[in-house]
DNA sequence: ATAAGTAATGTAATCGATTGCAGAAATACA
DNA sequence: TGTATTTCTGCAATCGATTACATTACTTAT
């Protein structure tokens, strides 16, 4: 370990206490004038920085916070986290990454990040948490500070930061049903997974509402991969009365919907309408560009770490925001358009 | 803060001292079996969890590593993350994350990150820092707990995880040359950056090897990004004599550049062959679907992290390894093919 | 002039785990 | 039996910052 210089050296050098220093740096009102001076000289003359890890025991506080990943590799969540990053860093707070698997595969518990003080808070993106883990969870004394985001758990209580997936979904379902569509299929997200259900719900739904038929083969069982849309594609080239457009639970699905269509020799929007859900970064430049469901994730991110941050730092039950909506936005391209 | 039971309660309970208890913990072989039966039924009894604050102050260690990224919102690097955090969670050892981009703009610095004990170690995946940053670094004593993945700078002395980004681009090019292709563009990356550099020396001096002529022209500028690559696309269309292939230094680049084309009723592979760098993942499903050089992003990470550890836990300037190279491998699909 | 109040600073305990050193107990050896 | 050695355990200092409480030095009011 590196040597640095500690509170004592600086107040050895500006002739006062330790107490005065800590003071100084961390409540300059209650110093005078010339001492908070004196002070600030001997920081910069010793170079000190504080050490986070005393700071840390004695205020009982890790100053960061666990962001808890299904799986690391998938790009949803990066700017996610950056909305999370921006606002933490702010507080100066810091960012701890783990994925559910990883966790799990160590042997630890989840809760042990809170318990054994590397973390003040978590922010979980995995409504698909063991039953058991999400119990422990709930009944642990620090339930909340734990906060979901994009995903959350039906039935328990945890804060959670959510889009507007039913409004969105019916964004897109009156979309194509505005283009002139009447038989629309929709492609699911993984079974048990709550966006999945929210989003079939909301489809169902919307397409009885708007006096749709519904054939049950419509509803295309997937995952939200690209693979899966690859499947629902070939379901949709065997069906004998295709529907004439296809709405996506995800982004990656419509992409590989559209990527298999392409391989024989569909064409979108020619011969099928297809639209996805998110506005990932590639929609854009997709071949055609997708049609999709906007979802602000920096948005998300910031305020997950904002309504987290105010649990973790009002020890009492106040009024805190349990619950919030990011809105949602149609962004119309170029893989929809009316039926033949 | 949430009260858990501390060394002392698992002490009383199982009428042992402290530092008994502390040895059970982290040193079983000293014990006696007897207290070490004793002492694990007091811990399962009292349910107690380490507090790491405390562990680290007294250790000088914080348990904990720092991933540098550009920029949390680039793909590209959640499978590198995926590696690191599978290697450190092993390890006990948490992961901390945070841009360059946002150490700036909250005014730290980046080795106060070592400095003030909150990260043992530091693994920087981007060779774009501010000279002045990596002076500092270089000069800074915990120099030796820096590790660059990926990217590295050019004439400092860090240790390093690298890619073959010179084999993989003479790969790249003997692929294209054996489909019977002359005329071969680059599209290159972001200006300054290594990789870039690395990948266009190689790309010119192979070219040079086979007895290619490369005019001008056909080293496009770009920046590894989609949008970068429709650029470099209109480029293409724009010349008079075309290369027949073009290989851009990212799958980002190739896919936008591939996107822009068929916008233009361009046909990849029959008018042109196209490949990239990196087989992210969606390089399989794209369409066409991309050849592409495919670096082991998992590997980078566990291999970085590997390397880091060693380095924070021998004090000592031992026989550390210094420079890692990954190997890449060439991934044959369909956009590329014989020029007609 | 004295009491009371305010502002600034210092003293020292504290957070919880680790570990050098010393002592006790157990074992080996002569 | 006595001594040397090994094995195990405990005592207490320590890491570095924070903060309740005490103290001192001033101001202001009466």
């Amino acid at each position: 370990m590196v040597k640095t210089s500690t509170l004592q050296d600086v107040a050895r050098v500006a002739k006062v206490s330790t107490a005065t220093v800590s003071r100084t740096l961390s409540n300059p009102d209650v110093v005078s004038e010339s001492t908070r001076r004196r002070v600030s000289e001997a920081v910069k003359v010793t170079g000190y920085r504080i050490n986070r890890a005393a700071r840390n025991l004695r205020t009982q506080r890790a100053h960061s916070v666990l962001v808890l990943l299904p799986d690391l590799t998938n790009p949803f969540f990066s700017t996610i986290l950056e909305g999370i990053s921006r606002h933490l860093s702010q507080q100066g707070y810091s960012m701890l990454i783990a994925s559910t698997e990883q966790v799990h595969a160590s042997g630890e518990r989840l809760i042990d990040y809170l318990d054994d003080a590397r973390a003040d808070g978590m922010i979980v993106l995995d409504g698909g948490l063991d039953p058991d883990v999400v119990e422990m969870l709930e009944n642990a004394p620090q339930a909340k500070r734990i906060l979901f985001a994009c995903e959350w758990v039906d039935g328990a209580t945890f804060a959670s930061v959510r889009c507007q997936n039913r409004q969105g979904t019916r964004a897109a379902v009156n979309h194509l049903f505005d283009l002139g569509h009447r038989n629309i299929a929709h492609v699911t997200g993984p079974v048990g997974n709550v966006l999945m259900q929210a989003r079939k719900d909301a489809f169902v739904d919307e397409t009885k509402k708007l006096g749709l038929i519904l054939r049950p083969e419509w509803l295309i069982a997937g995952d939200f991969s690209l693979a899966a849309g690859c499947l629902a594609a070939q379901a949709w080239i065997a069906m004998h009365n295709r529907p004439t457009a296809v709405f996506c639970a995800s982004d990656q699905l419509a992409m590989g919907f559209i990527s298999e269509l392409s391989r024989h020799d569909f064409k979108v929007p020619k011969d099928v309408s297809v639209m996805g859900f998110d506005d990932i970064d590639l929609a854009e430049q997709f071949i055609p560009p997708l049609t999709s469901v906007r979802q602000d994730r920096l948005l998300i991110g910031e305020t997950a770490a904002k309504m987290l941050m105010a649990r973790v730092k009002t020890p009492g039950d106040d009024q805190l925001e349990h619950a919030a909506v990011i809105p949602v936005s149609l962004v119309t391209r170029e893989s929809t358009a009316a039926p033949k």
